[in-house]
DNA sequence: GAGCCCGCGTAC
DNA sequence: GACGTACGCGGGCTCG
């Protein structure tokens, strides 16, 4: 038997919309109701593949009902803004799916589904409501039921009976007595659902109960549904639904047709929809991809290259770093539609390979194209090759254009611009796999097609960026970028394995030690690592006073703050914060970085990501060598297993304040211009401006609560937050705030013109021009909208911090040769250069260092750097001229 | 056992 | 709820 499905769509754009969370583009459009509704169809159409199917919506105008009683839904507000213009999406999606819709003029949606039920049954159908309303229950009945796909219940007679005590039949009149305030329909006062189930229990309906009313034995209730009789009509009127409205009655023709899957392709690439996206696109990326396993065939493939001038590379290995593992194959792919397969495990030698396709790396004249290219680069490095002619890295481009949209994920991107699906390996090998363990054949789409990929993408991205006036940031920064980063990852950091094995011994013994301690004082042994046993333990056995909530506030935090206020309590907890720093420093500094170590070369090698931090700024992992301890006695023992190569030293050049420096250039405050002018020292100045004394007076104190003033206003701080970090009232927090802008009013107002403008434009900027869409300045929610003014507020100062260090990188490591020095730039650490030169060359290669850094930016006040040297980097010591 | 989230901690 | 940007570890949960 045929069922007719009916979808009660007015209602879910409604519902979805408020159920979801704030759900938008990145560029801060509103999608959540598209997105939930959306998802409901498709779930209809997966799971229960209806053959008829309309999507029924509540007519625009007034409905009988209002003619009838015209407070009906009065208080109804209009709908949200953000909804409305998600309306015009839903109707092209719901065109695109093909699926049929009915709305008629002075109907709700209600009427018509009671039709449509009618005429189905009578066409001898079943029928199925797609609903979450309640209104629609009373239709329930032999060959109807009602179902929510969003809640997964099913609604049959049955269910209806158990949960009501009523069947569906009665409800109407049930619901008449108990009236819906949210619909203006009034009922009788005084009488809710549990009344009137037992009313309706006993009287089966509204005009039975009127005309036995005598019967009530409750006094004061009789009296009120005497009085209210005419209002519970007019209640059970208004909620009765009308199954004759004049619909056409060919409820036959209510079939879905085929989907137009480039329309919803794009549509829900412009929505961001990318997990839709994948599920709707017919399949995978279709192409002719070819295995190339034959020394001639790899020389026609270089002719073939050669001719065409341009080549999109893919490197396919495994996930470590080139410095740790093999390359298995290579994507290639010159032409759009096709790519080939170069393996490095069959029957070819690698050394023949590369002799072939080697020359092709080295010659600037032919294009060079990937996914990412810093990885293309570093493979060639390995075989002692240069990549040349580096033109385009598609996620590194698709990072400058948004650098928040799509992380590290050339999927993503493909999907986006080509609405394509590349396949991963479980897809192509049906179950996980690592991409590197994929039999050759399945390597061969896998490899080859992401190539094609970037191949198709490069022009369209690259149109983008000239089209957003990106293209010089991408061109002129972060594309030699890319050659910088890859050196240093290829030339690694030297590490001291010895003194760091020795460190983590003595690590360990303490830890060891100190468990012992924290068992004894604890009563019972415990996992100290678990924050969930840990606090059982301080909060129930120990009772000692709780403190907050963690930020999920589903248990009582163990934080350091929280054990810091607990050492006056009991002394476990100056013993839990030992516990911690050390077990930090053992498993992510000892051996997490002893897991690092090339054994080959005894050296570390990280993975640079260009295209990770929303501001701009470089990440760093496997492992992240941008986070290694600096403060505390042990912490800085870390770095002091960090050792430049024999007969090498250490130079650091570390920007001073160059948020703040950023602030002034930007802001144009003269109190601020005026001390980075005159050298002073800048958190002293913000003291004496701050506190009212001459700088010379300032305190220590005064100073130290001066510069977490400096870091609040970086960070777009509120009074609460500076007090937290003072430990003063949030009175004297907002005071020190008043007067801060009082005195800096420039950076008042800049900072208010930053979210302004970014208000209004939908993006803040950096100096450079990198940009980063705010997409929540405009949310009703307020804790989203002011994390995006922290956000707006923050990503110009450390972005543009960013920029000018990226391109002091460029002009350092562009010197030293030119100089005749052969120092190196080993790591970055967002606002410091670690370079290793040889000692001879110490003097020298600092002053090429600070030229570099120094030069690179004619702020409105002087940049300066601090130099550091050192045989190791726990104990570099300033360079003085 | 893999994969994910949480709580926490490290850096700038 | 309340300070911006990252990455990584151990515990613990879910899922297959």
């Amino acid at each position: 038997m045929k069922t007719l499905f009916l979808i009660d769509i007015s209602s879910y754009i409604y519902r979805a919309y408020y159920a979801i969370r704030e759900l938008s583009t990145s560029q801060g459009f509103p999608t959540n109701a598209i997105f939930g509704v959306t998802t409901m169809l498709l779930k209809v159409l997966r799971e229960r593949q209806p053959s008829h199917l309309a999507l029924v919506f509540d007519s625009k105008g007034p409905t009988f009902r209002h003619r009838r009683f015209p407070a009906y839904k009065a208080h109804r507000p209009g709908m949200p803004d953000d909804l409305v213009k998600q309306l015009d999406y839903l109707r092209r999606i719901i065109a695109a799916l093909n699926l049929p819709g009915l709305e008629l003029e002075g109907y709700e949606a209600d009427d018509l589904i009671a039709t449509l039920t009618r005429q189905a049954l009578t066409a001898g159908m079943e029928v199925e409501i797609i609903s979450g309303d309640k209104d629609l229950l009373p239709l329930a009945g032999a060959g109807v039921t009602i179902w929510d796909p969003m809640q997964e219940v099913s609604f049959t007679p049955e269910v209806i009976e158990a949960k009501y005590g009523l069947p569906p039949s009665v409800l109407v009149d049930m619901r008449a007595l108990v009236g819906d305030p949210s619909d203006n329909i009034p009922g009788v006062p005084g009488i809710g659902v549990k009344t009137a189930q037992k009313l309706m229990a006993r009287f089966h309906s509204l005009e039975e109960l009127l005309a036995h009313l005598d019967e009530v034995k409750e006094k004061k209730l009789r009296e009120r549904l005497r009085q209210y009789q005419e209002q519970a009509r007019l209640s059970r009127e208004l909620l009765l639904l009308d199954d004759q409205a004049p619909l056409p009655a060919d409820v036959a023709a209510l079939q879905p047709g085929p989907w137009d899957v480039a329309a919803l392709g794009q549509l829900f690439a412009e929505l961001e929809f990318s997990k839709l996206a994948k599920e709707i696109s017919g399949g995978d990326i279709v192409g002719d991809f070819r295995l190339v396993n034959s020394l001639p065939a790899v020389q026609e493939v270089v002719a073939a290259i050669r001719a065409a001038g341009r080549l999109a590379v893919y490197c396919h290995s495994g996930p470590q770093h080139p410095m740790l593992a093999e390359l298995v194959g290579l994507g290639l792919s010159w032409e759009d539609g096709r790519g080939v397969y170069l393996p490095f495990q069959a029957d070819m030698k690698t050394e023949q390979i590369w002799e072939l396709v080697g020359p092709l790396w080295n010659d600037p004249k032919i294009e060079k194209i990937s996914p990412d290219l810093k990885i293309a680069c570093l493979w060639g490095k390995r075989r002692g090759l240069k990549l040349a002619g580096a033109a385009g890295d598609i996620l590194l481009a698709s990072y400058v254009f948004n650098p928040v949209r799509f992380g590290q994920d050339i999927e993503k991107v493909a999907l986006h611009y080509l609405g394509a699906n590349l396949p991963q390996p479980r897809e192509l090998a049906g179950r996980p796999m690592e991409a590197a363990e994929l039999p050759l054949e399945l390597a061969v789409t896998y490899a080859a097609s992401r190539a094609e990929a970037a191949w198709r993408l490069w022009p369209r991205i690259q149109a983008e960026l000239r089209e957003n006036d990106l293209w010089e940031l991408y061109e002129k920064l972060e594309l030699p970028l890319l050659s910088v980063l890859a050196a240093m990852e290829f030339r690694g950091i030297g590490i001291d394995l010895d003194f760091l094995d020795h460190f983590g011994q003595y690590v360990e013994q303490e830890l060891a030690r100190l468990e012992g301690e924290i068992f004894q004082l604890a009563g019972e042994p415990f996992l100290i690592n678990s924050p969930q046993q840990l606090a059982a333990i301080l909060f129930e056995r120990l009772r000692l006073p709780t403190q907050k909530k963690t930020r999920g506030r589903t248990a009582y935090s163990t934080d350091n703050e929280v054990l810091t206020a607990l050492a006056a309590e009991h002394p476990i907890a100056a013993k839990l914060i030992t516990y911690r720093t050390l077990g930090k420093l053992k498993a992510t500094y000892v051996d997490g970085l002893r897991k690092q170590v090339n054994p080959s070369t005894g050296r570390i090698h990280t993975t640079f990501v260009q295209s990770a931090a929303a501001t701009g700024r470089l990440s760093s992992r496997e492992p992240n060598l941008q986070n290694i301890p600096v403060r505390g006695e042990l912490g800085s023992q870390i770095r002091q297993a960090f050792i430049p190569r024999p007969d090498y030293a250490f130079i650091s050049g570390d920007y001073s304040q160059i948020e703040l420096r950023l602030l002034a250039h930007f802001s144009q405050d003269p109190l601020l211009l005026q001390a980075f002018r005159e050298g002073e020292d800048i958190h002293r100045q913000t003291a004496a401006e701050v506190f009212g004394l001459h700088p010379e007076l300032v305190s220590p104190e005064m100073r130290r609560q001066a510069k977490v003033i400096n870091f609040g206003i970086i960070y777009g701080m509120s009074a609460f937050g500076l007090a937290k970090q003072l430990g003063v009232s949030q009175r004297l927090a907002q005071d020190f705030i008043d007067r801060y802008f009082a005195r800096f009013a420039g950076v008042e107002r800049y900072l208010a013109e930053v979210i302004e403008q970014a208000r209004q434009r939908g993006w803040v900027s950096t100096i450079r021009g990198r940009r980063r869409p705010i997409p929540h300045l405009h949310s009703s929610n307020r804790n989203l909208r002011q994390e995006s003014e922290r956000s707006a507020v923050n990503t110009p100062l450390q972005g543009s911090a960013a920029d000018l260090i990226k391109e002091a990188m460029l002009a350092v490591e562009a010197a030293l040769p030119r100089q005749g020095l052969s120092g190196k730039l080993l790591l970055q650490i967002h606002d410091e250069l670690l370079l290793e030169t040889p000692t001879s060359e110490i003097a020298d290669t600092v002053q090429c260092l600070r030229q570099a850094m120094e030069g690179v930016f004619h702020l409105n006040v002087p940049l300066l750097i601090d130099i550091r040297t050192g045989k190791n980097w726990g104990g570099l010591q300033p360079w003085r001229d």
